[in-house]
DNA sequence: GCGACAG
DNA sequence: ATCTTGTCGC
């Protein structure tokens, strides 16, 4: 099965393993901005999120939106893009099918409402929770070299791990009590690449936290919580429901 | 070979 | 991502 200029499979995830590799270079796991200093600096959050067209898969809409989180996060910037989706998706290659289009949402929010430029990027997605390190977060970080955070709401690291992590984990997430509780996820080199956030009293499943590009984890934590309503952060939360809501009107 | 698989 | 309603609880 092929479907970009008549690659298989192999060749296809090859290509991608040396890019993520090459593009892993220039990715920055600690804090760079300002108002990761002083977090009473921080005002505008970006959102980023894609929906699909359930009975059509050439059809998607990409939202973005920017919040202030110094007015109970209203959205002050909004921007919704009609797409043609080209790549199918493929399990550690998120970025592959939906960069491009994160991309083209950064360029028009640059060129139309500057002023609006966010302080970071909320991405649904991980960011170095991830096989090589190197989710969606970090590859949409790295190409508009801005500081960017990775929440994901499944742990999709868990696949590569023996059943024996597995059962740690399902214990681990019974032991998260109250909002800000966690647990660190750590590679097979014993690295800490994310962490299992508990963000709603009432929802018993954590969000995944991991860097994507110039933060550091604690501060991604400190973010995302302050982002929290309800378990997905505000800014990726609301373009999901809204792309959500155009690809089905 | 079989199943699992961020969104 | 998407297929899918109601229902229990605050």
């Amino acid at each position: 099965m092929s479907d970009s200029c008549g690659k298989s499979d192999e060749e296809l995830t090859e290509e991608f393993i040396r890019l993520q590799l090459e593009l892993r270079d220039k990715l920055v796991v600690c804090d760079t901005e300002d108002w990761a200093l002083d977090m009473n600096k921080l005002e505008l959050i970006g959102g980023l999120d894609i929906s699909y067209d359930k009975s059509d898969s050439s059809r998607g809409c990409v939202t973005c939106v920017v919040l202030n989180a110094k007015n109970d996060f209203e959205i002050v910037y909004k921007n919704n893009t009609f797409i043609e989706p080209i790549n199918r998706y493929i399990a550690g290659f998120l970025a592959f099918r939906e960069i491009s289009f994160l991309v083209k949402e950064y360029d028009t929010l640059k060129q139309n409402g500057s002023q609006f430029m966010p302080q970071v990027w909320l991405i649904d997605g991980n960011g170095v929770l991830h096989p090589r390190k190197f989710g969606l977060a970090s590859h949409f970080g790295v190409l508009v070299d801005s500081a960017v955070i990775g929440v994901a709401k499944n742990p999709y690291y868990l696949n590569f791990v023996d059943q024996s992590v597995k059962d740690d984990h399902k214990r681990q997430k019974l032991s998260l009590g109250k909002v800000g509780d966690q647990f660190p996820i750590t590679n097979s080199s014993d690295e800490v690449i994310g962490v299992a956030l508990k963000t709603s009293s009432d929802c018993k499943n954590p969000v995944y936290v991991s860097i994507g590009h110039k933060v550091s984890l604690n501060t991604a934590i400190t973010v995302v919580l302050k982002c929290c309503k309800y378990r997905v952060p505000e800014p990726v939360r609301q373009a999901d429901i809204i792309s959500r809501q155009l690809i089905n009107q």
